[in-house]
DNA sequence: GATCGTCTCCCCCGCCCGGGGGAGGCCCGT
DNA sequence: ACGGGCCTCCCCCGGGCGGGGGAGACGATC
């Protein structure tokens, strides 16, 4: 009983490289695509996917608007999987807010692609560890704390990782980091290039900007 | 509505000397006084002043982490306008990367005290919060007072380094922010190294931290 | 016992980054 | 006309960074 996978964005190469990175997965199976929000709920109606990896920024109906409205009009609607570029990741939230099960990063290793959308199948709320806090402050006092301590139970960042990438929002060095922590600098360079990868960020700079932008760490 | 003041200094012929200064302005008005870093949140709390004069030096809780502590304690903290005493102070770059508004040095002359208290108390200052320590050093041996404002006015980014530090803030590298701008490599990295010495910030990730951290991109 | 995840450390390698110094063109204010 | 700031581009150069791959030790789990 494969996982069926309804793909939403507007960039055909991108919806090409879902494709490819799921259909390679033998209990993934990928029964559908759209290129925008506007035109899910046939589909959805007509395929019952199991999960819809939906784009956040669409030309006619974004993601948001789109989760909202296959939530509301569809009986045993799909798993969301919010899906995003690193730098517009403004309306996450919104979209999480809207009732998405979850997000990912398009530029997230496949592993990590298959691995979100195997967990969201599930019913497991997926969240990168980072989003955990400004996650509960959006969702104040109700259940969010719930989820929130779900989703930092299933956090994917080990307890040195996080650590790493705490001195790494301090603006230290592999070497100060060493130093910090009484390791040798090739053991911060794992650590590093592990929360690089889960973090699905390109160089430590972009792994401290999604700290900020998630609330991992706050700014003052 | 006069700007209140908090002054934070172990010495009490500074704290003298500055309610002196600051008494003399009517719209300036001295609302207490500490002799340690220790004592600041409580009375921060009970007098809620504009802007807090802290020295970096003193002998319990030092101006840095009692800068950090206000800001992370206190809600709608008060602007922190750090008091030092040389303009080569090793402190004073860490105590304004932990969220201090602005730098002074206590042989600043009368009128200069006063101009930098109402520029922190208004907000939207020029000055970026960040570090002046590498600036001031090249001023070396200079007159103090030229040398902090000298530093002060050379910690004013330009429109065009703004712009490269906010593409920098969304993770681009320099060649993405060179095709971004219409511009070589090359140029990029004059601007990015002049954001960084103006921020005195080691590479990119401290400044992109420098930028969060003083509120010059927002998370969110 | 066997497996898995985590933490630790090592190798090689390419390359982007940042420092230092220099230079020309442009607009501006004195 | 001259200087100053700003933007633009160039050179050389070292070093930190990150990818890829591998490996040993340890505890927890099955």
């Amino acid at each position: 009983m494969p996982v069926t996978v309804l793909l939403v964005d507007d960039e055909p190469l991108v919806r090409a490289g879902l494709r490819a990175v799921l259909e390679a997965q033998s209990d993934i199976e990928v029964v559908g695509e759209a290129a925008d929000g506007a035109a899910v709920i046939p589909l959805v109606r007509q395929l019952r996917p199991d999960v819809v990896a939906m784009d956040v920024r669409m030309p006619l109906l974004d993601g948001i608007e789109a989760t909202r409205a296959v939530l509301r009009t569809v009986d045993e609607p799909p798993k969301i999987l919010v899906v995003t570029t690193f730098e517009n990741d403004e309306y996450v939230y919104e979209a999480l807010r809207a009732g998405a099960d979850g997000f990912l990063l398009k530029r997230a290793r496949p592993a990590e692609i298959v691995h979100a959308v195997r967990l969201v199948a599930e019913g497991e709320s997926l969240l990168f560890p980072a989003s955990v806090r400004q996650l509960a402050a959006r969702y104040g006092e109700g259940d969010g704390n719930r989820a929130a301590r779900a989703a930092l139970e299933r956090a994917r960042l080990t307890e040195r990782e996080a650590e790493v990438l705490r001195l790494m929002t301090r603006g230290l060095s592999n070497a100060e980091i060493a130093d910090r922590l009484f390791v040798g600098t090739e053991t911060v360079k794992s650590h590093v290039s592990a929360v690089l990868a889960k973090l699905g960020a390109r160089d430590r700079t972009q792994a401290v900007i999604a700290a900020y932008e998630s609330g991992f760490v706050a700014p003052g």
